[in-house]
DNA sequence: TCAAGTTTGTTGGTTAGACAACAAAAGGGC
DNA sequence: GCCCTTTTGTTGTCTAACCAACAAACTTGA
């Protein structure tokens, strides 16, 4: 339900890697103002029309790319059926520090992280729908009215950390990771005490 | 001359790269004659059909890389613009052997070995052009009756080198490399003497 | 400020690759 | 021998990607 792999033509799949690996190749070697669509093309062996075809400019590509690299990270990282423990919640506040840190360190000019925020702002959906699923599943059975109890939980605690983790990024992380996320962690704990398991399955 | 790039469409190029790849690393997993089209298709991400636009079959596709790679191989140890001196003969005899090996240690029962020979084979009329190049850059201007001695010189070295670096392969390389190299050379310093430069240009 | 050069979107015509379906050939048990 | 499964080529239709060409928007620096 989170992945929806439907049967994709692998001539898509394959161009949109292209233009991904192009424009993560681009990323380090200049600031992302100056890179073109043009030059992603190029690097990519890609038609110009092609990318157009795909993306509408540049920052959309990004945005896409930002949202892949963020889920492919967290797949990595997380058990295969994750559910709502202390364990998992500090594997997954951590891997969204590890993705701030590394795409800002990507923003050549780190004034101008700002304008480029969209980009970060792609994961928090993601970590909102990772989120609602392990406390629907926590939850179980459950009423239309105890739903958005659970809904507003998932949105609290994803703008919680992400914004948390945002923030620690663009300042330079000048507390030590670890510490961040031992911190972010005891908060969500009370808040989400009541659907949290007491370290059951993986 | 030699590197024939003429403007190859991207699509056409990728998709070879696919299956060349593909079949690379299933050559690595087992036996070449147990690997099938579909197994290749299916690796590459490419449609079986897509697989006869471009091979008639399997082996096709395998003297094609061999060829592909015997090519990058050489580039990439050759100097820019080789010329005809004991330094470039010895890199290319060297380049020859140790592709012989590696494509040897792929063939998993080493028996078989002389029913692979076509993809073996594919390396020596490049061989040949290389030779023919460099000697006719070493002679310059000549007649045709020169011409045709020139050709034959480049023939003869080329098949030299090839049949005892094949043979060496083959009967799982005994002699250490390096001794099987120099004495190649020295036999082919004798018969291309007349071409052989004194360490001029790279 | 204007001209020369880039980059950007967009278009229409063309080709390569995807895909499903097929009959024919090749294994491989029993 | 036979049947049953797999693999092989091949075909036709559809669509993604290619490419050249275009006008519009934007840099840049003279």
């Amino acid at each position: 339900m989170l992945t929806n792999e439907e049967k994709i033509d692998p001539r898509v799949k394959r161009t949109r890697q292209l233009l991904q690996s192009a424009l993560m190749a681009l990323v380090e070697e200049k600031p992302i103002d100056s890179i073109t669509v043009q030059d992603i093309a190029a690097r990519a062996e890609v038609n110009r029309a092609t990318f157009y075809a795909h993306f509408v400019d540049k920052y959309d590509l990004l945005d896409y790319t930002a949202r892949e690299i963020f889920q492919a990270r967290l797949d990595q990282r997380l058990p295969k059926n994750p559910s709502l423990t202390s364990a998992n919640l500090r594997l997954l506040i951590l891997t969204i520090c590890d993705h701030m840190e590394e795409f800002i360190s990507h923003c050549k000019p780190v004034a101008q992280m700002n304008e480029h925020a969209r980009m970060f702002l792609q994961v928090q959906p993601h970590l909102y729908e990772v989120l609602l699923n392990w406390i629907e599943d926590a939850v179980g059975a459950r009423s239309a009215a105890a739903e958005t109890a659970v809904e507003t939980a998932a949105m609290a605690a994803s703008w919680a950390i992400w914004g948390t983790a945002f923030q620690w990024a663009r300042s330079g992380h000048k507390l030590a990771e670890a510490q961040l996320v031992d911190q972010i962690l005891a908060l969500l704990e009370s808040g989400l005490g009541a659907y949290l398991r007491e370290e059951a399955r993986a």
